[in-house]
DNA sequence: GTTGAAAGGTGCACGGG
DNA sequence: CCCGTGCACCTTTCAAC
Protein backbone atom coordinates (compact mmCIF):
# COMPACT_ATOMS: atom_id res chain seq x y z
CA UNK A 1 0.00 0.00 0.00
CA UNK A 2 1.43 3.47 -0.92
CA UNK A 3 1.70 6.16 1.91
CA UNK A 4 -1.50 7.80 3.02
CA UNK A 5 -0.69 11.53 3.38
CA UNK A 6 -1.73 13.73 1.43
CA UNK A 7 -0.36 16.93 0.41
CA UNK A 8 -0.80 19.98 -1.16
CA UNK A 9 -0.55 19.15 -4.94
CA UNK A 10 -2.73 15.75 -4.19
CA UNK A 11 -5.36 17.66 -2.58
CA UNK A 12 -5.51 20.33 -5.43
CA UNK A 13 -6.05 17.57 -7.99
CA UNK A 14 -8.28 16.04 -5.73
CA UNK A 15 -10.24 19.43 -5.89
CA UNK A 16 -9.58 19.59 -10.10
CA UNK A 17 -11.23 15.85 -10.22
CA UNK A 18 -14.31 16.95 -7.92
CA UNK A 19 -14.89 19.87 -9.74
CA UNK A 20 -14.31 17.52 -13.71
CA UNK A 21 -13.60 13.99 -13.09
CA UNK A 22 -13.35 13.83 -16.66
CA UNK A 23 -9.90 16.18 -17.04
CA UNK A 24 -6.95 14.51 -18.46
CA UNK A 25 -3.99 13.62 -16.28
CA UNK A 26 -2.24 16.26 -18.91
CA UNK A 27 -4.30 19.32 -18.26
CA UNK A 28 -4.19 19.11 -14.20
CA UNK A 29 -0.15 18.16 -14.33
CA UNK A 30 -0.81 21.48 -16.58
CA UNK A 31 -2.58 22.78 -13.46
CA UNK A 32 -0.81 21.55 -10.68
CA UNK A 33 3.19 22.23 -12.44
CA UNK A 34 3.99 18.64 -12.35
CA UNK A 35 4.57 16.20 -15.84
CA UNK A 36 1.51 14.20 -16.79
CA UNK A 37 3.43 10.67 -15.97
CA UNK A 38 4.02 12.13 -12.37
CA UNK A 39 0.44 13.44 -11.97
CA UNK A 40 -0.96 9.92 -13.42
CA UNK A 41 1.59 8.24 -10.97
CA UNK A 42 -0.60 10.69 -7.81
CA UNK A 43 -3.83 10.03 -9.20
CA UNK A 44 -3.36 6.52 -9.14
CA UNK A 45 -2.41 6.39 -5.76
CA UNK A 46 -5.44 8.52 -4.63
CA UNK A 47 -7.16 5.70 -6.12
CA UNK A 48 -5.52 2.84 -4.56
CA UNK A 49 -5.27 3.96 -1.07
CA UNK A 50 -9.28 5.20 -1.40
CA UNK A 51 -9.44 8.50 -1.46
CA UNK A 52 -10.89 8.43 -4.45
CA UNK A 53 -13.29 5.83 -4.77
CA UNK A 54 -14.49 6.47 -8.18
CA UNK A 55 -15.72 9.02 -10.75
CA UNK A 56 -19.23 9.61 -12.19
CA UNK A 57 -21.82 11.53 -14.12
CA UNK A 58 -23.78 14.38 -12.67
CA UNK A 59 -27.24 13.78 -14.52
CA UNK A 60 -30.41 15.71 -14.15
CA UNK A 61 -32.57 13.16 -13.10
CA UNK A 62 -35.91 15.43 -13.98
CA UNK A 63 -34.94 15.19 -17.82
CA UNK A 64 -34.45 11.54 -17.48
CA UNK A 65 -38.01 11.29 -15.89
CA UNK A 66 -37.34 11.07 -12.35
CA UNK A 67 -38.98 14.17 -11.33
CA UNK A 68 -39.37 13.75 -7.51
CA UNK A 69 -36.96 13.70 -4.61
CA UNK A 70 -37.62 13.09 -0.98
CA UNK A 71 -36.85 11.90 2.26
CA UNK A 72 -38.17 9.41 4.36
CA UNK A 73 -37.13 9.59 7.67
CA UNK A 74 -37.74 5.89 9.63
CA UNK A 75 -38.18 4.83 13.12
CA UNK A 76 -37.58 1.38 14.37
CA UNK A 77 -38.46 -0.81 16.70
CA UNK A 78 -36.69 -1.08 20.08
CA UNK A 79 -33.31 -3.77 19.50
CA UNK A 80 -33.21 -3.10 15.44
CA UNK A 81 -29.61 -3.49 15.08
CA UNK A 82 -28.17 -0.50 12.59
CA UNK A 83 -27.12 -3.04 9.85
CA UNK A 84 -30.48 -4.23 9.67
CA UNK A 85 -31.47 -1.04 8.58
CA UNK A 86 -29.52 -0.99 5.31
CA UNK A 87 -30.24 -5.14 4.74
CA UNK A 88 -34.21 -3.82 4.58
CA UNK A 89 -34.03 -1.61 1.94
CA UNK A 90 -31.32 -3.57 -0.44
CA UNK A 91 -33.53 -3.97 -3.95
CA UNK A 92 -35.11 -1.02 -4.03
CA UNK A 93 -34.63 0.50 -7.71
CA UNK A 94 -35.58 4.22 -6.64
CA UNK A 95 -32.94 4.36 -3.51
CA UNK A 96 -30.60 6.88 -3.94
CA UNK A 97 -28.73 6.51 -0.32
CA UNK A 98 -29.56 5.72 2.88
CA UNK A 99 -28.23 7.10 5.96
CA UNK A 100 -28.21 5.39 9.76
CA UNK A 101 -28.79 8.24 12.67
CA UNK A 102 -27.82 9.06 16.01
CA UNK A 103 -30.93 10.27 17.40
CA UNK A 104 -34.46 10.43 16.49
CA UNK A 105 -35.15 9.23 13.98
CA UNK A 106 -32.82 5.93 13.39
CA UNK A 107 -32.27 6.37 9.59
CA UNK A 108 -33.21 8.97 6.49
CA UNK A 109 -34.06 7.36 3.10
CA UNK A 110 -33.45 9.51 0.31
CA UNK A 111 -35.51 8.10 -2.79
CA UNK A 112 -36.04 9.77 -6.55
CA UNK A 113 -39.71 8.95 -7.88
CA UNK A 114 -41.48 9.50 -11.46
CA UNK A 115 -44.28 11.08 -9.88
CA UNK A 116 -46.33 11.38 -6.52
CA UNK A 117 -48.04 7.73 -7.03
CA UNK A 118 -44.30 6.27 -7.57
CA UNK A 119 -43.43 7.69 -4.69
CA UNK A 120 -46.83 6.47 -2.24
CA UNK A 121 -45.91 2.96 -4.26
CA UNK A 122 -42.01 3.09 -2.69
CA UNK A 123 -43.30 4.38 0.82
CA UNK A 124 -45.26 1.39 1.09
CA UNK A 125 -42.49 -1.36 -0.10
CA UNK A 126 -40.40 0.49 2.08
CA UNK A 127 -42.41 0.74 5.33
CA UNK A 128 -42.81 -2.87 4.97
CA UNK A 129 -39.17 -3.11 5.66
CA UNK A 130 -39.24 -7.26 5.81
CA UNK A 131 -35.78 -8.22 5.54
CA UNK A 132 -33.25 -8.41 8.58
CA UNK A 133 -35.29 -8.38 11.23
CA UNK A 134 -35.77 -4.01 10.84
CA UNK A 135 -39.03 -3.42 12.21
CA UNK A 136 -40.08 0.10 11.08
CA UNK A 137 -42.96 1.39 13.53
CA UNK A 138 -43.07 5.02 11.75
CA UNK A 139 -42.17 6.60 8.76
CA UNK A 140 -42.29 10.80 8.16
CA UNK A 141 -41.67 11.68 4.24
CA UNK A 142 -40.52 14.94 3.09
CA UNK A 143 -40.72 15.82 -0.72
CA UNK A 144 -38.47 17.76 -2.10
CA UNK A 145 -39.19 21.13 -3.43
CA UNK A 146 -35.64 22.42 -4.86
CA UNK A 147 -32.43 21.46 -4.53
CA UNK A 148 -29.11 23.53 -4.18
CA UNK A 149 -25.22 22.42 -4.30
CA UNK A 150 -23.02 23.56 -1.68
CA UNK A 151 -19.27 24.48 -1.75
CA UNK A 152 -18.11 20.63 -0.07
CA UNK A 153 -19.85 18.88 -3.50
CA UNK A 154 -17.74 21.11 -5.31
CA UNK A 155 -14.36 20.24 -3.71
CA UNK A 156 -13.67 23.78 -2.54
CA UNK A 157 -13.63 22.48 0.92
CA UNK A 158 -9.48 21.24 -0.15
CA UNK B 1 -30.06 22.67 -29.54
CA UNK B 2 -30.43 18.93 -30.34
CA UNK B 3 -33.14 16.56 -30.11
CA UNK B 4 -34.31 15.88 -26.05
CA UNK B 5 -35.57 12.66 -26.77
CA UNK B 6 -33.26 9.74 -24.94
CA UNK B 7 -33.12 6.13 -26.70
CA UNK B 8 -31.99 3.53 -25.10
CA UNK B 9 -28.75 3.39 -26.72
CA UNK B 10 -28.53 7.21 -24.88
CA UNK B 11 -29.55 5.31 -21.33
CA UNK B 12 -26.83 2.56 -21.43
CA UNK B 13 -24.10 5.27 -22.07
CA UNK B 14 -25.27 7.60 -19.30
CA UNK B 15 -25.09 4.27 -16.73
CA UNK B 16 -21.95 3.40 -18.03
CA UNK B 17 -20.85 7.07 -17.10
CA UNK B 18 -22.27 7.61 -13.94
CA UNK B 19 -20.86 3.75 -12.93
CA UNK B 20 -16.99 5.00 -14.21
CA UNK B 21 -17.22 8.80 -15.79
CA UNK B 22 -13.50 8.42 -16.35
CA UNK B 23 -14.10 5.59 -19.19
CA UNK B 24 -12.98 6.58 -22.60
CA UNK B 25 -15.95 6.73 -25.43
CA UNK B 26 -13.73 4.13 -27.55
CA UNK B 27 -14.61 2.27 -24.96
CA UNK B 28 -18.30 2.66 -24.80
CA UNK B 29 -18.48 2.80 -27.90
CA UNK B 30 -16.79 -0.57 -27.43
CA UNK B 31 -19.88 -1.78 -24.96
CA UNK B 32 -22.72 0.15 -26.66
CA UNK B 33 -21.62 -1.62 -30.34
CA UNK B 34 -21.11 2.12 -31.46
CA UNK B 35 -18.31 3.52 -33.34
CA UNK B 36 -16.21 6.08 -31.33
CA UNK B 37 -17.26 9.31 -33.07
CA UNK B 38 -20.75 8.16 -32.88
CA UNK B 39 -20.40 7.56 -29.12
CA UNK B 40 -18.70 10.98 -28.56
CA UNK B 41 -21.17 12.68 -30.49
CA UNK B 42 -23.84 11.12 -28.03
CA UNK B 43 -22.23 11.96 -24.93
CA UNK B 44 -21.83 15.66 -26.14
CA UNK B 45 -25.73 15.78 -26.81
CA UNK B 46 -25.97 14.96 -23.83
CA UNK B 47 -23.81 17.21 -21.82
CA UNK B 48 -25.55 19.77 -24.26
CA UNK B 49 -29.04 19.16 -23.40
CA UNK B 50 -28.36 18.77 -19.76
CA UNK B 51 -28.93 15.55 -18.69
CA UNK B 52 -25.38 15.00 -17.80
CA UNK B 53 -24.73 18.01 -16.13
CA UNK B 54 -21.14 17.24 -15.33
CA UNK B 55 -18.07 15.01 -13.95
CA UNK B 56 -17.21 14.48 -10.56
CA UNK B 57 -15.09 12.50 -8.32
CA UNK B 58 -16.64 10.56 -5.75
CA UNK B 59 -14.33 10.65 -2.23
CA UNK B 60 -13.67 8.94 0.78
CA UNK B 61 -14.04 12.28 2.85
CA UNK B 62 -13.28 10.80 6.38
CA UNK B 63 -9.49 10.07 4.75
CA UNK B 64 -9.10 14.13 3.68
CA UNK B 65 -10.12 14.81 7.70
CA UNK B 66 -13.88 15.31 7.68
CA UNK B 67 -14.98 12.77 9.00
CA UNK B 68 -18.62 13.71 10.38
CA UNK B 69 -21.72 14.32 8.57
CA UNK B 70 -25.11 15.40 9.87
CA UNK B 71 -28.23 16.55 8.45
CA UNK B 72 -29.96 19.43 10.20
CA UNK B 73 -33.83 20.00 9.65
CA UNK B 74 -35.03 23.84 9.81
CA UNK B 75 -37.93 25.65 10.50
CA UNK B 76 -38.45 29.16 9.25
CA UNK B 77 -41.30 31.80 10.58
CA UNK B 78 -43.94 32.45 8.39
CA UNK B 79 -43.47 34.47 5.61
CA UNK B 80 -40.21 33.48 4.68
CA UNK B 81 -39.56 32.56 1.33
CA UNK B 82 -38.51 29.57 0.11
CA UNK B 83 -35.68 31.21 -2.19
CA UNK B 84 -34.66 33.06 0.97
CA UNK B 85 -33.53 29.32 3.01
CA UNK B 86 -30.48 28.87 -0.17
CA UNK B 87 -29.50 32.86 0.24
CA UNK B 88 -29.39 31.98 3.82
CA UNK B 89 -26.47 29.15 3.97
CA UNK B 90 -24.25 30.48 0.98
CA UNK B 91 -20.46 30.68 1.87
CA UNK B 92 -20.86 27.73 4.02
CA UNK B 93 -17.93 26.08 3.54
CA UNK B 94 -19.23 22.65 5.09
CA UNK B 95 -21.99 22.87 3.39
CA UNK B 96 -22.70 19.49 0.83
CA UNK B 97 -26.52 20.58 -0.14
CA UNK B 98 -29.40 21.47 1.05
CA UNK B 99 -33.19 21.29 0.43
CA UNK B 100 -36.13 23.14 0.66
CA UNK B 101 -39.29 21.06 1.91
CA UNK B 102 -42.52 20.18 1.17
CA UNK B 103 -44.06 20.28 4.88
CA UNK B 104 -42.58 20.42 8.07
CA UNK B 105 -39.32 20.74 8.43
CA UNK B 106 -39.24 23.70 5.79
CA UNK B 107 -35.30 22.88 5.04
CA UNK B 108 -32.83 20.11 5.02
CA UNK B 109 -29.45 21.20 5.52
CA UNK B 110 -26.41 18.44 4.83
CA UNK B 111 -23.09 18.81 6.18
CA UNK B 112 -19.53 17.41 5.93
CA UNK B 113 -17.36 18.78 9.13
CA UNK B 114 -13.86 17.36 10.96
CA UNK B 115 -15.61 16.31 14.53
CA UNK B 116 -18.59 17.15 16.98
CA UNK B 117 -16.80 20.44 18.08
CA UNK B 118 -16.70 21.53 14.35
CA UNK B 119 -20.42 20.69 13.98
CA UNK B 120 -21.19 22.89 16.62
CA UNK B 121 -19.99 25.65 15.42
CA UNK B 122 -21.41 24.95 12.07
CA UNK B 123 -24.67 24.81 13.64
CA UNK B 124 -24.21 27.67 15.10
CA UNK B 125 -23.63 29.36 11.87
CA UNK B 126 -26.59 28.02 10.37
CA UNK B 127 -29.22 28.79 13.17
CA UNK B 128 -27.98 32.56 12.90
CA UNK B 129 -29.21 32.26 9.08
CA UNK B 130 -28.80 36.36 8.63
CA UNK B 131 -29.00 36.52 4.99
CA UNK B 132 -31.79 37.49 2.62
CA UNK B 133 -34.14 37.46 5.36
CA UNK B 134 -34.69 34.09 6.12
CA UNK B 135 -35.61 33.84 10.11
CA UNK B 136 -34.65 30.59 11.46
CA UNK B 137 -36.97 29.79 14.21
CA UNK B 138 -35.74 26.05 14.78
CA UNK B 139 -33.44 23.30 13.88
CA UNK B 140 -33.00 19.68 14.71
CA UNK B 141 -29.26 18.20 13.58
CA UNK B 142 -29.36 14.09 13.16
CA UNK B 143 -25.38 13.27 13.10
CA UNK B 144 -25.05 10.49 10.23
CA UNK B 145 -23.69 7.03 11.63
CA UNK B 146 -23.35 5.23 8.11
CA UNK B 147 -24.08 5.65 4.51
CA UNK B 148 -25.45 3.63 2.34
CA UNK B 149 -25.40 4.35 -1.94
CA UNK B 150 -28.40 2.74 -3.59
CA UNK B 151 -29.01 2.10 -7.28
CA UNK B 152 -30.37 4.98 -7.96
CA UNK B 153 -26.67 6.27 -7.20
CA UNK B 154 -24.98 3.87 -9.38
CA UNK B 155 -26.69 4.49 -12.82
CA UNK B 156 -29.37 1.13 -12.35
CA UNK B 157 -31.89 3.29 -12.54
CA UNK B 158 -32.32 3.75 -16.22
C1' DG C 1 10.59 13.63 -9.92
C1' DT C 2 11.68 13.64 -15.63
C1' DT C 3 11.95 12.23 -20.55
C1' DG C 4 10.74 9.82 -24.74
C1' DA C 5 8.49 6.65 -27.78
C1' DA C 6 4.74 3.32 -28.77
C1' DA C 7 -0.21 2.53 -28.22
C1' DG C 8 -4.49 4.23 -28.08
C1' DG C 9 -8.04 8.00 -27.67
C1' DT C 10 -9.92 12.34 -29.55
C1' DG C 11 -11.69 15.79 -32.98
C1' DC C 12 -13.10 16.86 -37.37
C1' DA C 13 -14.24 16.72 -42.32
C1' DC C 14 -16.25 13.77 -45.51
C1' DG C 15 -19.45 10.44 -47.53
C1' DG C 16 -23.33 6.80 -47.08
C1' DG C 17 -27.76 5.22 -45.41
C1' DC D 1 -31.14 12.92 -39.10
C1' DC D 2 -27.44 9.67 -37.55
C1' DC D 3 -23.94 6.55 -38.66
C1' DG D 4 -18.99 5.07 -40.08
C1' DT D 5 -14.19 6.01 -41.93
C1' DG D 6 -9.73 8.09 -42.23
C1' DC D 7 -6.27 11.05 -40.61
C1' DA D 8 -3.90 14.56 -37.79
C1' DC D 9 -3.18 15.54 -33.21
C1' DC D 10 -3.11 14.83 -28.33
C1' DT D 11 -3.06 11.86 -24.26
C1' DT D 12 -1.86 7.84 -21.86
C1' DT D 13 1.33 4.37 -20.55
C1' DC D 14 5.59 2.43 -19.38
C1' DA D 15 10.39 1.78 -19.43
C1' DA D 16 14.65 3.92 -18.30
C1' DC D 17 16.82 7.44 -15.82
Amino acid sequence: MPRLEIDAIDQRIVALLTADARRSASEIGRLVSLSPAATKRRIDRLEEVGVIKGYTAVLDHAKLGHALEAFTELRFAPGTQVDDIDRALVDLPELVESFTLAGDPDALVRVRVDDVDHLKRVIDRVRRGRRGGAKIIGTKTLIVLGRTAGPGERGETG
